[in-house]
DNA sequence: CCGGTATCTAAACGCTGTTCAGATTGGAGT
DNA sequence: ACTCCAATCTGAACAGCGTTTAGATACCGG
C-alpha cells in the first residue's frame, strides 16, 4: 500500500483514478494505458492483471461514476428546495443536478453520457435511469401526471434532459452566465411536464403520436 | 482519374468516402489512416496532401455529413405530409429526420452530433440547427407558438430532438418497432410545442423559469 | 517542348496496445 | 516458523499507429 512496494495494494482503483484525472486533463482518447500505469508507479503490464485493454479500463470508469451519478441525482431530489414532497421540484431538482454536473465535468461527462462504454452486464446502483423513473412514478402518484400521460413519460423527460445535458458538454451550446444554465433547466423540465399534461387532457379528442403497445422499449446500458 | 494513376484526381474526397464507409463498419476510432489510405490505394502520406491529421479528416467528414443533414432537414419539411404549410406538421417532419437518421445511420451519427468534431470557422450551409430556428420562426408567425415563448424555445426543442437523436445512435435506448421511434419523436415534439405554449399562457401568473437576458447564448459548432 | 509545382512514394521516428516469460511477494496451510 | 502457491508485477518484445522527411512522378502553364 506504501511506495516502493513490489505490490501496489490496490492497483485497480488507483488506476481508475489516474485514467480520470487524465480523462479531465486531455479527453476520453488524448491519452494512454502507458501514461495511466506510469502515473501510478506502475509498468504497463500490470495494468492488464486488471483489465483485459484499455477499453475495459474506460469501461470500468464509465461504470463508476455512473454509479457516483445516480447517488448524486438521488441525494439531489431528497435536498430539493422548497416543500421537500413536492415531486415536481424534487425532479426540476434532478434535471438540475444532471445537467450541471455535465458542464461542470464536461470531459468525464463525455465519456459517460455516451454510454456505448458501459458492459452490457453491469449492475450500475442506482442507475441514474431508475433514479428518473422514480422520480415520475412519485409525480404519478401525486397526480401531478395523469396516468395516460405516464406511460413512456421517462423517454420523454430523459431525452429533453439528456439531450440538453450533451449539448453542454460537447460545447454545441453555450451560456454565458452560468446560471442561464440552472434557469433553461428548469425550463426544459416545466415545459416537458406541461406538455405531457397536456397531451393527456387532450388525449380524448385526438389520439396523440403514442399507444400502448408500440411504445414498448427497452433500456439498454449507459447514464 | 482511372486506376493505376500516379495522380489519384479527387484524393479528398475520395479518403472522405473511405473513412465514412470505415465508420459505418468499424465506428468513429476502429480505423487507421493508413487503412483509408491502402483503402483508395494510395500511400499513407499521400493523405497528409489534403488533410493535417487523421483527426482533421475526421472533422471534415462530420462537416460534410452535416451539411448533407442540413439539406435533408430543410426537404423533409417541405415533404412534410398533410397541408404543407402546417408548421407543427413540418416541425414533426423535421424531428422524425433528424432522428431516423440517427437510427438508421448510427455510427456516422455518433460522430457528428458529437460535434466537437467541428472546425470553428467552418461554414456549414444549410446548417440543421439553422433549419430548426427557422422553422419555429414560421410556426411563430402562423401564431402557433405564443411570442413570449419563442425567446430560447429553440434550445428546449433542439435539446428533446437530439436527446432522442443521441440516446437512440449511442444504443442506450432502443424500440422493438421500429414505426414506434416516429411515434415517440412525434410525441417528444407535440409534447415540447404544448408545453411551449402553455408556458405562455401561464406567463403572467408566475415567471417561467425564463427571462430575456439569462437566455442569451450562443451556438458553438456541430449538429 | 520545357520547367515548376502539385501530388504521390518510401523509409524512418517515437509511441501505442498487447503478450509473454520470469521475478517478486503476501498469505494460507502445516 | 516454514513452505509453497497463487496473485501480482517487471522487462523485453511485437506489430501497428500517426506523422515527418527526402525524393520520385506527372500534370499544366508557358
Amino acid at each position: 500500500m506504501a511506495k516502493g512496494r513490489y505490490h501496489h495494494g490496490d492497483l485497480r482503483s488507483a488506476l481508475l483514478d489516474a485514467a480520470e484525472a487524465l480523462v479531465r486533463e486531455r479527453g476520453t482518447d488524448g491519452w494512454s494505458l502507458r501514461e495511466a500505469s506510469a502515473r501510478v508507479g506502475v509498468s504497463p503490464s500490470a495494468a492488464y492483471h486488471h483489465f483485459a485493454s484499455r477499453d475495459t479500463l474506460v469501461r470500468a470508469l464509465s461504470e463508476r461514476t455512473l454509479a457516483w451519478l445516480g447517488e448524486r441525482l438521488r441525494q439531489d431530489c431528497e435536498r430539493a428546495p422548497g416543500r421537500q414532497d413536492d415531486p415536481q421540484r424534487r425532479l426540476i431538482a434532478l434535471g438540475r443536478s444532471y445537467v450541471s454536473w455535465s458542464l461542470d465535468d464536461p470531459a468525464v461527462a463525455r465519456l459517460v453520457l455516451r454510454g456505448g462504454a458501459t458492459a452490457p452486464d453491469s449492475a450500475i446502483s442506482p442507475h441514474p435511469h431508475d433514479v428518473l423513473t422514480a422520480e415520475l412514478d412519485r409525480l404519478a402518484g401525486a397526480g401531478a401526471l395523469p396516468e395516460p400521460a405516464r406511460e413512456g413519460a421517462e423517454f420523454v423527460v430523459w431525452a429533453a434532459l439528456h439531450g440538453l445535458a450533451v449539448l453542454l458538454a460537447d460545447g454545441l451550446v453555450r451560456f454565458d452566465d452560468p446560471h442561464a444554465v440552472d434557469l433553461q433547466t428548469e425550463r426544459v423540465v416545466r415545459t416537458t411536464l406541461n406538455g405531457l399534461a397536456q397531451e393527456a387532457s387532450h388525449a380524448a379528442g385526438r389520439p396523440a403520436g403514442r399507444s400502448a403497445h408500440t411504445e414498448r422499449l427497452a433500456r439498454r446500458s449507459g447514464g
